[in-house]
RNA sequence: GGAGAGGUGUCCGAGUGGUCGAAGGAGGCGGACUCGAAAUCCGUUGUACAGUUCUGCUGUACCGAGGGUUCGAAUCCCUCCCUCUCCGCCA
């Protein structure tokens, strides 16, 4: 959520900001409201100080003749104010319920546009592989090398789920322990975190909780979601807390499970693992000092690349337009694999993405730090370290053989333990 | 799941319906003393929102949450939540 005063004090950069985001919001409400409910503030805060003020006079016992009167001032009052106490809190439900719509400010260099088109591609790194053979997608791939199965998973859990077998299930494991070392010497605390949490957590993330919109899954009469990802357990980790300046910047990482509903999400590549309803996740958290969020960002960026970097596998890196930010991000950089299996050529595949939130987030949660000048709100900034099932994708694509088999990145051979998979497993 | 105890400021811990934003202590910060430190002494020390003649001042709210009684609630009543201990169950 932004400062409200900030939205009234910026009211056309907000809604420029709306419309470049292509959103539906109504920042002129907000302000309205925003005075309404601060008019109406003072008025209620007047009649309490009255209040108290009759009250602080009774303290003295005053005779009978002047007691009656107080005593009727003191009822009249309590009339007034609950009046004024349920109009104020029907404004303020109003109120909230309208600056939540209104998205984060965007970072001044993120390009301005609607659709994926809009993206800037900053750069491309490692070479896109060339087949001697026509390339398979990792849906083909795994069924001859008996990795998954979908149509069981469906009868068991429905459409979009998958069960992992064999060698891809080391593959999971082998990857979150890969990427798990690379960041922990990048200074993260490691988590595992709960695949459940509070609705006030995942609203204050910025996803909507419940509803035919939201893509969580909501838990029936409990008040908690299954976590769409580990970004809100962290980010939830401190929630209305203050921390000391001295302890930021704040490196969490969480390895959890990622629900999520893509209600009406269909199309060509939501095929085999691309779009799932369960995957497995490592994510990097940063809570930091608005000074040095910039930076930061930049840093998470630069250890996706070495994640993906060092399993030898092409992407490329870019810059999240505008129109595709959704609510919470200042910026977003994703990565994008290159995935031989997608469409009639291949074609690039979102693997990571990296969001400086500011304090979109941290407003809502509470979580703040003692600075010089007073308490202020944190930045918080969130990262993919590897999405398993994506990451499985470009492995499986990108290394795949003539012979049917797929080779591993020598990075991640001794975190699975074997060179590669099939048809003979690497055996004679 | 059963039984009991309890939720007050950074922490511990008092609190008779008005003098309680809240005693006392610890901790933190500033200062005095000291060559320096410890000890001692003095002062200071919550958060949020709004207003403002704005590096201060004023008002309001906050003693787990929400209702109620009252001219007035940390204090009385109701509901809920949470924590702890013991027992049961269990990976």
């Amino acid at each position: 959520m932004l400062d409200l005063r900030f939205i009234r004090e910026n009211l056309e950069a907000v809604q420029a900001n709306i419309a470049a985001r292509n959103m539906q919001a109504d920042a002129g409400l907000v302000a309205r409201l925003y005075d309404q409910r601060n008019a109406l503030l003072k008025e209620l805060e007047q009649l309490r100080a009255q209040r108290n003020e009759n009250a602080k006079k009774m303290k003295a016992k005053p005779p009978d003749d002047e007691r009656a009167p107080l005593i009727e001032e003191g009822k009249r009052l309590k009339t007034e104010i609950p009046e004024r106490e349920q109009r104020l809190e029907q404004l303020e439900q109003r109120l909230y319920g309208e600056a939540e719509k209104v998205p984060n400010m965007a970072h001044p260099d993120a390009p301005i546009g609607a659709g994926e088109h809009a993206n800037r591609e900053l750069k491309q790194l490692g070479p896109i592989p060339q087949f001697t053979f026509s390339a398979r997608d990792h849906i083909a791939i795994g069924e001859d090398l008996d990795l998954f199965d979908f149509e069981r998973a469906t009868k068991v859990a429905g459409t979009k789920f998958y069960y992992l077998k064999n060698h891809a299930v080391l593959l999971e494991f082998g990857l979150i322990r890969y990427a798990l070392d690379i960041i922990s010497r990048r200074g993260f605390r490691l988590m595992i975190t709960p695949d459940i949490a509070r609705e006030s957590v995942v609203g204050g993330i910025g996803f909507n909780p419940r509803g035919p919109e939201s893509n969580v899954y909501a838990l029936e009469g409990e008040g908690t979601c299954l976590i769409a990802t580990a970004e809100i357990t962290l980010g939830g980790y401190y929630a209305d807390e203050i921390l000391a300046a001295e302890e930021l910047p704040i490196l969490m990482a969480g390895v959890s499970h990622c629900f999520r509903r893509e209600a009406g999400a269909a199309g060509q590549f939501s095929k085999g693992l691309y779009r799932v309803h369960q995957f497995s996740k490592v994510e990097m958290f940063v809570i930091c000092t608005p000074e040095d969020s910039d930076q930061q960002h930049e840093h998470l960026r630069d250890i996706e690349e070495e994640i993906f970097g060092g399993l030898e596998i092409p992407f490329r890196v870019v810059d999240t337009c505008t129109g595709d930010l959704g609510a919470a991000a200042y910026r977003k950089y994703d990565l994008e694999a290159w995935m031989p299996g997608r469409g009639e050529s291949g074609g690039w595949g979102e693997i990571t993405s990296t969001s400086n939130c500011t304090d979109y987030q941290s407003r809502r949660l509470g979580v703040r730090y003692k600075a010089p000048e007073g308490n202020r709100h944190v930045h918080m900034l969130n990262g993919t370290a590897v999405a398993v099932s994506r990451a499985i994708i470009a492995l499986l694509e990108n290394y795949q053989q003539a012979d049917g088999s797929v080779r591993i990145p020598r990075a991640l051979v001794p975190y699975v333990g074997f060179e590669q998979i099939g048809p003979n497993n690497g055996q004679a």
